[in-house]
RNA sequence: CGCGGGGUGGAGCAGUCAGGUAGCUCGUCGGGCUCAUAACCCGAAGGUCAUAGGUUCAAAUCCUAUCCCCGCAACCA
């Protein structure tokens, strides 16, 4: 008798449209719950959608339609999406969703009767512009808002706060007393790091002055509650707190996967509120890395950008999934390239499962009249491969809890090396030229047909409507679902093997960039350019624009690095005027100062002066960017300083 | 001393928390097979597990120090 088992996604923040790193987390979450059902656990998977606060209601007022139609739109393209990617979740939680509210306002008000929310009045520095409280930090060595170029205002605001400090001991505490509360432990390592430093107490409120998308204090009208007991507490108020029981069946088997970026606020945070609620915790805190794009970041120019959505258009669905659970470790960050996924859809999909199906199922239908072979007795071999079937599925058991899905996956593969081995070792084709081997060749077909299945059965959870194209090829008329399926023996004998499709065939290497350029993207359809920066070849400007722009060649004489920052230079360019000018760049990742001495660039003589680091610089150096490469443009030898570009 | 991650055969990565024959995929070379999606199987070459110390019967794994890469933060006029 197993527990139940209760699986999370973060909400996500509808501020933004869901990119590779949702897809990520609720794909894993997905595996991780089909899984479970796999091996006969009892599962709830919830993700859903953050959809209070200040971005959203600024974001809504520049569209022009009220925060909720706003929100609405947002959450429909979640919602849309993960059918999409295959994910059957068993409920989708929206913060705006009326049961969240009131449940919200209960654990708060509960937390205020015990005296752990207090009211204080607090003066900061307040950018009106930002509309936000400034760090000493963040400020420019003038002591402006560096958005704003405006000095922030002290002022003076009152708030609530939750008496977080008085918990830091006892977090500690439980962290140091459940190894496996995190995972990986690693994790666990950097919320212990974190904790000693003293723990402040935490804003929970804002406004509503400033703010009013949110959800009302019970103990004040004059604030709505800021972003963690809003969004943290959907885990909870998803399953029916304090009432419902599905709240008191799951709660505590609670596993949140999330991905690093918001380990704070899960493995500190929560568990205090938690904790201050007087709620049992959750069960484990998992977490995972980050997908980086070739190496690096993703770099703008040309087709190099790799969208790994897209990468669902031309591969499919399923080995996306395959691809995105098998390749990273998980926890650590991972390389996306269009390379390693081909190489993983080939090595592992189509050459070691697929081949493995389709000449199993081709060497049976040619010699069985288009049916599952009728096994002999089996031999030793035979005993031997079910063996390892039945051990190497243990295995994937142990790792799937264990949250190692890579590992699990490896094993899988290993296991179909082995049938495709079995296969080799006892040559069905040869044996079929044999009329006297003909119950041996049915022994050996049927072995490897049942093997598949198993295969077929255990890659299910990764990759759903592959497996019931494998399912159906393999002439299973149930489902293959349920533990039972990972039992050997179970392949009825003499059930119809329709004729079978390669499941996973051959991708055309890489197309030449140049192919591409022509066909527009209907794909990813909504909005895209959220930056400027990604205008690109934007609309044309005028001859008069341009000439606004004074360029000139000039001389670097002198170059050293700015202190404290490791991507600025600051030069000193002769061009042509009776000082040189003092020039910052960001290129030290590309140049030495040694290097940068002598070289003949080209210089904006005519933008506006600032400072930088807090080193003045009075104009810029013309560089190339090529994938993340910076190469300085320089002028012939002949030119001098000072010389006019046109 | 801002925070963190990583350095393992040619490439990409597991393994490190709970020390005990260095593993996977791809690539290379040789062989086998021909049922199958030019797939599959076998064999070989190739690693002082970044470096230096230490603990231990035993270290990729634990401890200390050093070097190098990469993210984040600040910052690329």
């Amino acid at each position: 008798m197993t527990d139940p088992f209760y699986i999370t996604t973060p909400i996500y923040y509808v501020n933004s449209h869901p990119h590779i790193g949702h897809a990520y987390t609720t794909i894993a979450t997905d595996v991780i719950t089909r899984f479970r059902r796999l091996f006969g656990e009892e599962s709830y998977f919830l993700t859903g959608t953050d959809e209070h606060g200040q971005k959203i209601a600024e974001s809504a007022a520049k569209a022009g339609v009220e925060p909720q139609e706003f929100v609405d739109q947002m959450t429909a393209e979640f919602q849309a999406l993960w059918p999409h990617l295959n994910i059957e979740n068993d409920q989708f939680i929206r913060t705006t969703d009326p049961m969240h509210k009131s449940s919200v306002q209960a654990v708060l008000q509960r937390i205020y009767d015990k005296g752990e929310i207090y009211l204080k009045e607090y003066e900061g520095n307040y950018c009106v512009g930002c509309e936000r409280f400034l760090d000493e930090s963040e400020l420019t060595p003038e002591g402006n808002c560096p958005d704003h170029q405006k000095p922030p205002q002290p002022y003076r605001e009152k708030n609530y706060f939750f008496k977080m400090s008085a918990y830091q001991d006892w977090l500690i505490g439980e962290l140091k007393a459940n190894e496996d509360w995190v995972h990986p432990k690693r994790y666990r390592n950097e919320l212990l790091s974190f904790l000693e430093a003293p723990l402040q107490d935490l804003c929970i409120s804002r406004p509503k002055s400033r703010l009013t998308w949110g959800i009302e204090l019970p103990f004040d009208d004059q604030f709505v509650t800021y972003v963690w007991f809003d969004a943290l507490l959907n885990y909870v108020t998803a399953l029916g707190w304090p009432d419902d029981p599905r709240y008191a069946k799951y709660w505590k088997h609670c596993h949140h996967v999330i991905g690093k970026d918001i380990l704070k606020t899960h493995g500190i945070y929560w568990p205090c509120m938690l904790k201050g609620a007087d709620l049992p915790q959750f069960k484990k805190l998992v977490v995972h890395g980050h997908w980086v794009i070739g190496g690096s970041k993703m770099s703008k120019s040309l087709g190099n950008v790799v969208n790994p959505l897209e990468m669902k258009d031309r591969f499919g669905v399923d080995p996306l999934r395959y691809f995105l659970l098998r390749e990273m470790s998980f926890g650590e960050d991972s390389n996306f390239t269009e390379e390693l996924a081909l190489a993983r859809y080939h090595g592992d999909l189509s050459n070691n499962l697929g081949n493995l199906l389709n000449r199993s199922i081709t060497l049976s239908r040619k010699n069985f009249a288009g049916t599952v072979p009728q096994p002999g007795k089996l031999g030793a071999r035979e005993l031997q491969l079910r063996e390892e079937f039945t051990q190497g599925m243990d295995r994937v058991r142990t790792l799937i809890r264990g949250f190692q899905p890579h590992r699990a996956l490896e094993q899988v593969m290993q296991l179909s090396s082995l049938v495709n081995k079995y296969i080799d070792d006892h040559k069905p084709w040869k044996l079929a030229k044999d009329p006297e081997q003909r119950e041996p060749l049915g022994t050996v077909l049927y072995t490897a047909l049942d093997c598949a299945r198993m295969l077929v059965a255990l890659l299910h959870p990764v990759m759903p409507d592959k497996m019931e194209q494998a399912r159906i090829q393999l002439g299973v008329a149930e489902r293959p679902l349920g533990e039972s399926r990972l039992v050997p023996g179970l392949l009825v004998a003499g059930s119809e093997l329709p004729e079978p499709e390669p499941l996973f065939p051959k991708i055309q290497e890489t197309p030449a960039p140049a192919a591409k350029p022509a066909e527009a993207k209907p794909a990813a359809a909504p909005a895209k350019a959220d930056s400027p920066a990604e205008a690109e070849a934007g609309e044309a400007i005028g001859m008069e624009t341009f000439g606004q722009v004074q360029l000139k060649v000039g001389v670097i004489r002198e170059c050293e690095p700015v202190k404290k920052s490791d991507r600025l230079l600051v030069s000193q360019v002769d061009i042509g005027e009776e000082q040189p000018r003092q020039i910052v760049s960001g290129v030290a990742a590309h140049y030495t100062p040694e290097q940068m001495i002598g070289k003949r660039v080209l210089v904006v003589s005519n933008l506006k002066p600032v400072k930088l680091r807090g080193t003045l610089s009075e104009g810029m150096v013309l560089a190339a960017d090529h994938d993340g490469r910076i190469t300085l443009l320089e002028a012939p030898p002949e030119v001098p300083p000072g010389s006019l570009v046109r």
